[in-house]
DNA sequence: ATGGCGGCTCGCAGCCGA
C-alpha cells in the first residue's frame, strides 16, 4: 500500500501535474493541501476517471484539503472537532484498517505575529484531536504540510534561519508533542542524511541551489510503523514546468 | 532572505504563502 501527500498550491493550476503523478506512482491514497477551490469546483469526475474516490473540504483562494483513494473512504471528518475555524485545513477518513488524517498547518508568517499565535493554538487543538483519534484508530497516519522543519538537518541554512518561522523553538516543540503521542516521522525511519527537503521557495533559484526545508511529513503510529517499508520525497516533481513549490512525499507499507 | 516567485482576487495592486 502507498500513501502520499502533496501541497499542490492550487489544484486548478496543478491538476495536470497531479494526474501525471497519480499515473506514474499509483498511490492508493493521496492527500492534497492548498487546493484553493470552493467545494462546488472540486474536480470529482476527473478524479473518478483517474480511478480515485475523493473527499474534500475547500474554500476560495486559500487553504483547502482533499483525500483521494482507490478504495472506499469512510467515517469522513472535517476540521478539528471543538475548534472553531473558518480555514479548511483538516480532513480525516478511514481506508481499510488505516485512519488517514490530512492536515495543512497554518504558516504562521512571523514569530510574534497574530498568525503565529493562531498557528500554535491550532497545533495545540490538533494535538488533542489526534490523541483522541489515536485511541479510536491505532493504525493512524497523520500527514500533510506541517509548516515545521523538525530539526536543523531539515534546513538548508539553520544558522541563518535560527528562531524564524518554520524552525522556531515553539513550533518545533509543538511538533515534538505530536510525535510524543506515539508517532514516528516515517522519512527519518529510513533516511538520516541532511539536505533532504520537500519545499523550495520559488525565488532566488532556491530549487536549483537546493535551498529548501523539509516541512511536509508523514507521521505513522506504532502499529503502522511496523508495516512501513519506505518513505520517499519526489523532488523530480519540483523540477517540472510550472511546479508546485512543494514536492510529494510517499510512504510505502509492506502490508495492510 | 527588508526583495526575489507565483497564485489568488468581481484583479489592473496588493495579499499571502513559506
Amino acid at each position: 500500500m502507498k500513501i502520499a501527500t502533496w501541497n499542490v498550491n492550487s489544484l486548478k493550476v496543478r491538476l495536470p501535474h497531479l494526474l501525471g503523478w497519480l499515473e506514474a506512482y499509483s498511490p492508493d491514497v493521496m492527500c492534497l493541501q492548498e487546493t484553493k477551490l470552493p467545494d462546488e469546483r472540486f474536480p470529482v469526475m476527473v478524479m473518478k476517471e483517474a480511478g480515485y474516490e475523493a473527499v474534500w473540504s475547500g474554500q476560495n483562494t486559500y487553504n483547502g484539503v482533499a483525500i483521494l483513494s482507490r478504495n472506499a473512504l469512510s467515517n469522513v471528518s472535517m476540521g478539528i472537532p471543538g475548534f472553531a475555524d473558518e480555514q479548511k485545513r483538516v480532513l480525516a477518513a478511514t481506508v481499510g484498517t488505516i485512519r488517514i488524517v490530512c492536515i495543512y498547518v497554518p504558516n504562521g508568517q512571523d514569530p510574534g505575529s497574530d498568525k503565529f499565535s493562531y498557528k500554535l493554538a491550532w497545533l495545540e487543538a490538533l494535538t488533542a484531536y489526534v490523541r483522541a483519534e489515536l485511541a479510536l484508530y491505532p493504525k493512524l497516519v497523520l500527514l500533510g504540510d506541517f509548516n515545521i522543519a523538525p530539526e536543523d538537518r531539515d534546513v538548508h541554512d539553520p544558522a541563518a534561519l535560527t528562531g524564524q518561522i518554520l524552525v522556531s523553538p515553539p513550533e518545533r516543540d509543538a511538533f515534538k508533542k505530536l510525535i510524543q503521542l506515539g508517532f514516528n516521522d516515517s522519512f527519518r525511519i529510513f533516511t538520516q542524511e541532511p539536505g533532504q527537503y520537500s519545499w523550495w521557495d520559488y525565488r532566488m533559484n532556491a530549487f536549483r541551489r537546493n535551498m529548501g526545508l523539509r516541512i511536509d511529513h508523514i507521521l505513522v503510529s506504532r502499529e503502522v510503523k511496523s508495516m512501513a517499508s519506505g518513505c520517499m520525497i519526489d523532488r523530480k516533481a519540483r523540477a517540472q514546468q510550472q511546479p508546485s513549490d512543494h514536492a510529494p512525499v510517499m510512504l510505502y507499507l509492506a502490508s495492510d
